[in-house]
DNA sequence: AAAGGATACAACCGCCACTCT
DNA sequence: GAGAGTGGCGGTTGTATCCTT
């Protein structure tokens, strides 16, 4: 047997409030407040409402001081830092937005935040995210490494992912077939059918609904996304990732295979490849040795971790990250979410 | 101009935690 | 300690409005 309902629910109004309402309601809680009690309030102030929806009507609109309308880019990024750090805790993060409500905020992610995010990330609309990599970052180097810098595997490791070995068979039969690496090159030091899972820790991010995070790269993927120009790269996880390790080793050794290594290695490829190659070394399989390091991306590693963890909450099924680099300006990178 | 789809947002639902008896 | 009552919260739905064809 359920609890019983708070109110009955077959005498009281529903849907949108009239201004007579909000009136009614405006002026007990003017005259008296709450009282502490709001199952009691609709009778005393003379309203066919349940209590909680009186609550809520007062909470998120009649209250003073609520503030309506667009939101500031400062809200934004607000909102966007709290969301990455503590997931959809719309109390906690209205508390730090004086005048929103949790609700308000809620709405905004869902309707237009979330999709604003997401919607940039197509290289194809080149679309920059809110915030675009433009330092002093120095073009990746392979042969000049550096202890200071964060291997991938660490970065990764403090957004909550980790690596676990899983032989190929092993592998989940309902491994989609899509994120497989189809090729059959096999001139690559690393062909053992391996696969990687990563998944999220739990309690870093909303647990349960993040358990399952994983990254991917491989020649098909990449192909098919790199931009016309050849100058963007990619690098995904999401929920399903499973790695073939031929894949990566192929970008370790060979290059990207439609645009070639050299062109791309000190940008970009060198980047993915790095990350791959770190995150195998964790299982103890990296042979490559120039895959070290995050170099470049040290006084921007908060933003990365930030951007990691938003993608990753947006991204129910897949998530992808483009590092484009601008061949004109060097220095210039930027990040889009998929 | 009308129809259908998309979007935004208010409101509802159900669960959980806390308090009181 | 148990159970009822209530507030609070996050997820979801309903609907008005806007946009596109």
């Amino acid at each position: 047997m359920g609890r019983a309902p708070c109110c009955d629910k077959a005498n009281v109004k529903r849907g949108p409030w009239s201004p007579e309402e909000d009136a009614k309601l405006k002026e007990f809680i003017g005259k008296y407040g709450t009282g502490g009690n709001w199952i009691s309030l609709p009778q005393k102030a003379d309203l066919r409402r349940c209590g909680k929806s009186c609550r809520l009507r007062w909470l998120n609109y009649l209250r003073p001081n609520i503030k309506h309308g667009e939101f500031s880019e400062e809200e934004d990024r607000i909102i966007c830092t709290l969301y990455a750090n503590i997931g959809s805790k719309w109390s906690i993060i209205a508390s730090q937005l004086p005048g929103r409500t949790d609700n308000d905020i809620k709405n905004y992610w869902n309707t237009k935040l979330k999709k604003k995010l997401m919607g940039i990330s197509n290289p194809s609309n080149q679309r920059k995210l809110f915030l675009p990599f433009q330092s002093s970052l120095q073009p990746f180097q392979s042969t000049h490494q550096s202890t200071m810098m964060p291997t991938l595997s660490q970065l990764f490791r403090d957004c909550g992912l980790f690596p676990t070995h899983v032989q190929a068979n092993k592998a989940p039969s309902s491994l989609p077939s899509n994120y497989l690496c189809n090729t059959t090159n096999s001139s690559t030091p690393f062909i053992n059918n391996e696969y990687y899972r990563f998944e999220m820790q739990d309690g870093l991010m909303n647990p349960g609904r993040f358990n399952n995070m994983g990254m991917f790269r491989g020649k098909n993927e990449a192909a098919s996304c790199s931009s016309s120009d050849g100058s963007c790269s990619q690098m995904s996880f999401g929920n399903i990732k499973e790695v073939k390790q031929e894949t990566m080793m192929s970008y370790l050794h060979q290059g990207h295979p439609s645009h070639g290594f050299e062109d791309e290695q000190k940008f970009i490829l060198g980047y993915g490849g790095t990350s791959c190659g770190d995150i195998f070394s964790a299982t103890g399989n990296r042979e490559n040795p120039n895959h070290e390091l995050l170099q470049g991306y040290d006084n921007n590693l908060e933003e990365i971790k930030q951007l990691l963890r938003i993608s990753s909450s947006i991204n129910n099924n897949s998530g992808s990250f483009y590092f484009h680099n601008d061949e004109n300006k060097t220095n210039q990178r930027t990040m889009y979410f998929d």
